[in-house]
DNA sequence: GAAGGGATACTCGGATACGCTATGTCCGAGTCGGACAGG
DNA sequence: CCTGTCCGACTCGGACATAGCGTATCCGAGTATCCCTTC
């Protein structure tokens, strides 16, 4: 099981634009140079954010990303499924009543598969805590990460 | 984020298994037919159970598989690491320290990710639960579960 | 000085290419249990 | 009746093929800003 690089890459650059709030927007360009990541495909997984709402964007000259909303109010659940989508991790295919065992079982598959429940039992807590953390708490989180940023990005043309 | 579809086998063969712990062991063809699934990947899989510890497996005539331990001893986590391997989904990559913007952290980098952190925190909750509940809870939670299984396991050549 | 036009710097969306991993199949080797033959 | 041999069923491990997805790049179109020209 893997998570795509997106989620890493989302969120630092909420948490930067959120340090930069006040020179917004930011150009993908800077923005791909602030972290050394490929600026096409940067840009292709920022328009993710875009789309759920999460960062704004800015068309022309001066143009760029921001975020959409302060930063109290965006969760990593927000961010981790705009990035990957809302399909839960573990998927029931059903294969109870797929095969030579499933026979003769009909009433019991109207009730939910417990192997199911169990899982979504786990996802439900991960998500929670995903929930229950956001952009400002990660800015808290690294006071020098702030003096950093904007010395840093004084020096970025 | 996708999960592959051999936890979900995985964990149904592990219920079966201990529903049939009398019958012990089971062969791979029968498992495959008792499920719907492609026989030679399923068995692929399962050997994976077996190098973790969780089934066992016998050679020869009459051999197959069989549950290593009770099934109170055998956790959720056990099979989704066995099968998905110990690696997180969230991996860091340390992108703060790779371009323009980690210049002159020095010091702050000693200090471990905080984005890294947050997003551990949210996979602990995740692998807790999973800790907590056993194969033994999952055939508790189905008692006609049970009864099928031994009906139509005896139908079954 | 104001209006118009062009250059520039961005984003957006789609098309395409590549590699890795999950999925699926196949085969040779080893092992166990039972059948069968010979003493 | 006992023992040795053979065969079939089964697992193990590795090799190989395929498909889908994550990663990455490129291009055309649209848009905002700035500057330059023209009146």
């Amino acid at each position: 099981m893997h998570m795509g690089e997106g989620v890493e890459w989302g969120l630092h650059c909420c948490v930067t634009l959120g340090w930069l709030a006040d020179e917004a927007p930011v150009s993908i360009r800077k923005l791909a140079a602030w972290f050394g990541l490929p600026q096409e495909y940067l840009k292709k997984r920022l328009q993710a954010l875009t789309r759920a709402g999460i960062l704004t964007s800015a068309p022309g000259a001066r143009g760029g990303f921001a975020l959409a909303r302060p930063p109290e109010r965006i969760t990593l659940m927000d961010v981790v499924t705009a990035m990957e989508g809302p399909l839960d991790p573990f998927r029931c295919t059903e294969i109870r009543q797929r095969g030579a065992g499933g026979e003769g079982g009909g009433e019991e598959f109207a009730h939910p598969c417990g192997i199911a429940a169990a899982m979504r039992r786990a996802e439900l807590a991960w998500r929670r805590e995903l929930a229950a953390q956001t952009i400002a708490d990660l800015m808290a989180a690294s006071p020098q990460g702030a003096a950093r940023t904007r010395r840093n990005y004084a020096r970025l043309r």
